[in-house]
Formats: structure tokens, C-alpha cells, sequence
DNA sequence: CCGAAGCAAAGACAATTTGTCTGAGAGCGA
DNA sequence: TCGCTCTCAGACAAATTGTCTTTGCTTCGG
């Protein structure tokens, strides 16, 4: 099962701060997340971009001290394995119910919305058959 | 934080089996699920049944003894909550890094992938749309 | 050279969440 | 009544998550 680089609440947060400006030490995360933190909080970001290190999220330079850490994987991609996550483990692998609910759910024009749907169509004809290969 | 209508693995497990069938009894799914089980596992289930309605995500039947339990959302709709969740979480509710992930990693025809595209575009020129939920 | 400050690393907790189980009591049919 | 099934409340264990302490290294100004 692969969501092993699915994140907590805290370490989510380390994360976006590390999308938002791209490299930071230890001590910049914490003066942003815990203001007035001191030598424990320290601590406890040191140990959650450790982890977000052991969950290939996060890169980290020890070329100097301090160490800076940014993130390896962008938002955009982390974000679509999230998706992936929610088809393969609700939806048997398929994208058609998530399609469908931007469809329905999503407040898009009614072109954008015609297009969808026209996508939706295109997906369900291109399930039935194994041998589509491009 | 976490959207209080979200799922554990095991509660996910019972609700997956509610989708299936429609409704069932405590005993059916534990029957289902623990094979051999007895009173800890019925209770076990009993437990999770009774967080799931808490969540809004069950309904049970009182009307008649033993009491009888269906889904009160249904799959599409729940993974469209997740979908939100995740707009809500990462991308400051906006469908687009979605969509666009859609276009990269499904496995779309060439055809298919140039009307998404067109989709992403439109969606990057309209305002965003904040979630809504009943 | 000394001591203070900043840092890395490891691990020990505490807190919370999640999964499981026990026990008491009600209802019902044999 | 007995035996069975059920509901309900809550206790507990296990796992996960968030936080903190300690140790020892390095660097740097005096």
C-alpha cells in the first residue's frame, strides 16, 4: 500500500511552509510556525522534517551547517497522488467518480461543465476495452 | 482539524462493505469482515458502526431489533468531500492543480487530454470556486 | 585555550487517535 | 426460568502523532 508519504497535520504544515518559500533551515520554519519558540520547538521541527525526510517529501542539504531542507516533491504532485490515493483505495483505480463529482460538484461554467462531461463520456468508452495503448 | 466526516481504516472497511450491499446488520458485517467472529468482534464492529453514524456517513434503523445499518452518503458523494478536502487543504480550494494532474497522469487519449487542457485553461482565467457543502 | 552558542542526532516521553474487548441489562422464545 | 441475541456504555490496548530532553559536535569571539 503505497500512502507512506501521506502527511500528519504538523508535518503538512512544515510542508507548505517549505512550498511557499522554497528553502529554509530548522530555526526559519520554527520562528514562522512556533513564534517565540525556543530550543524545544526546535526540536520538535528538527524531528518533523526529519520525518518528512524519511517520507522522500523533503530534501535536505548538509553541504553546510545549519542544514537547509526544501521540498522534493511540489505541490501539485503531491497533491495528485493524494488523488491517486482516493481513486485506487475508493474507486478501483478509476478517475470516472472523481470527473464526475468536478462535474457536478464543482461551480464551473456551463461550457467548462459540457467539456467535462464530454470527458467523463470519453473515459467510460476507453474502460471497457484492455488494448488502447497510444 | 481533519474534517470530522473523514474515515479511519477500519471504519472505511465497514463502510465499503455498506456501499456493496446496501443494508446489513451488525452480525452481517461482522460475518463479513471477521470471519469466525464472535461477541468481541460484534462489538468491535458495533463500535465502528456506531462512530461511522456519528460521522453522518450511516444511518440505522431502530424500528426493529437486531437494528439494521445503510450508507447515508454515498460513495461518489464521499469521495467528492475528500476531493474538496483536498482543494480546501492544499489548494486553497481550487479544483486546478486537480485537474491539471488529471490531464498528466490519467491515461487519457491524446483527444481527451487536449479537451482537459482546454478545461484548465478556462479554469485559470474564471475565479475559483470556494467549496460548498450541504 | 576557554566557554558560550548553535546545531545534529537519537531517543524518550505524552497526548491523541484508533482498534478491540468486557460487562451489565433488556427482550424474547423454548 | 434458561439460553440466546441484542443494545449500550465504557474500559482498555495498540498505534500514531506531537513534543521535549539529552548528548556531543562544531564554531567563534575573547
Amino acid at each position: 500500500m503505497r500512502p507512506d508519504d501521506s502527511v500528519t497535520q504538523a508535518e503538512r504544515v512544515v510542508l507548505q511552509y517549505l512550498w511557499e518559500v522554497g528553502v529554509a533551515t530548522i530555526r526559519d520554519v520554527r520562528d514562522e510556525l512556533y513564534p517565540g519558540g525556543e530550543t524545544s520547538e526546535y526540536a520538535t521541527v528538527q524531528k518533523l522534517l526529519e520525518r518528512l525526510e524519511a517520507k522522500g517529501l523533503v530534501k535536505r542539504s548538509r553541504r553546510s551547517v545549519p542544514h537547509t531542507f526544501a521540498a522534493k516533491v511540489e505541490r501539485d504532485t503531491f497533491v495528485g497522488r493524494r488523488l491517486d490515493d482516493l481513486a485506487a483505495t475508493y474507486c478501483d483505480g478509476s478517475y470516472d467518480p472523481i470527473v464526475s463529482h468536478l462535474v457536478r460538484r464543482a461551480k464551473l461554467t456551463d461550457r467548462e461543465r459540457a467539456r467535462l462531461e464530454s470527458l467523463v463520456d470519453s473515459l467510460r468508452r476507453a474502460a471497457m476495452p484492455k488494448r488502447a495503448r497510444e
